[in-house]
DNA sequence: CGAAATGCTGAGGATACCTCACTATGAGGC
DNA sequence: GCCTCATAGTGAGGTATCCTCAGCATTTCG
């Protein structure tokens, strides 16, 4: 069985993308957790915090202190949603809104180096195959 | 750029296989990380506790703990090193050796699961893939 | 209107890492 | 042989990122 192979060779992949992803953000002092939820918040705009832990696949207890760390450095605010007095909404300040953008910008840079040593329809190969193993027909 | 929803899927990957490998880890209440300690132990016979830390990555402060917790359920022994009496090298226990083994089992016949939607040779250009991008020529 | 559901958060805990300082031992220069 | 310096492991203490459970405010529905 070569599976096993496979499953160590992607595990390798993964760690030397989350090192060099954990350097693309260093310049801006931000956690990992929070680059994922500026992600989130720039892709689909205002949500209710809630919703924002469903897309992080987190539970809202823990969606609630990556809010709060976003707060304290003024790249999000908290709204109560008219609609609903018991939700609120979390949006990016223009801050927030830069930063993300930045963060964007660099990933995307990243990803194109990293990925730059296959070329372009390898990485569609690749990218097929992974989307066939997730599920995304 | 498609380079974007590569990073995406790859982490939609990432994420499927790690719940299926806590879900194969389940029936022996045994924690990722000494998961991932019996199968270098495994592979590698009896290592002294700072090569183990190496090989997963980790400082030999944290190696301490994990080594504390096998040792506590019986799956490894600390014996000094005769060569260096600073040195400690941690073996499998039978128990442990036997765990180790299940748990290779159980994650090979996961992986054959979870990568059996694609065919031989799209596993084996899956892997050749990613090797390219880990730099194994 | 009252009961049940929903949205968020305080309190507290687990996991898996880390650094720093310390002890015991080993190894090389003189 | 002794002195210095490096090395192996670990105690103490800290951080990030998750979790559950309980509680409060609000909404929804029979």
């Amino acid at each position: 069985m070569a599976d096993e192979n496979l499953l160590d060779s992607f595990w390798a992949v993964a760690r030397q993308l989350r090192r060099r992803s954990r350097e693309a953000l260093a310049p801006w002092d931000v956690s990992p957790s929070q680059s994922r939820a500026l992600g989130v918040l720039r892709r689909h705009g205002p949500l209710r915090l809630g919703e924002l832990s469903e897309r992080l696949h987190i539970v809202p207890r823990s969606a609630t202190e990556v809010v709060d760390g976003l707060q304290e450095r003024g790249w999000c605010v908290r709204e109560p949603d008219p609609a609903d007095r018991r939700a609120t909404v979390v949006s990016l300040t223009e801050a927030g809104r830069a930063l993300a953008d930045a963060i964007r910008a660099a990933q995307q840079e990243q990803a194109r180096n990293y990925f730059g040593v296959l070329g372009t329809d390898e990485r569609a190969e690749l990218a097929a195959l992974l989307d066939r193993l997730v599920g995304n027909p």
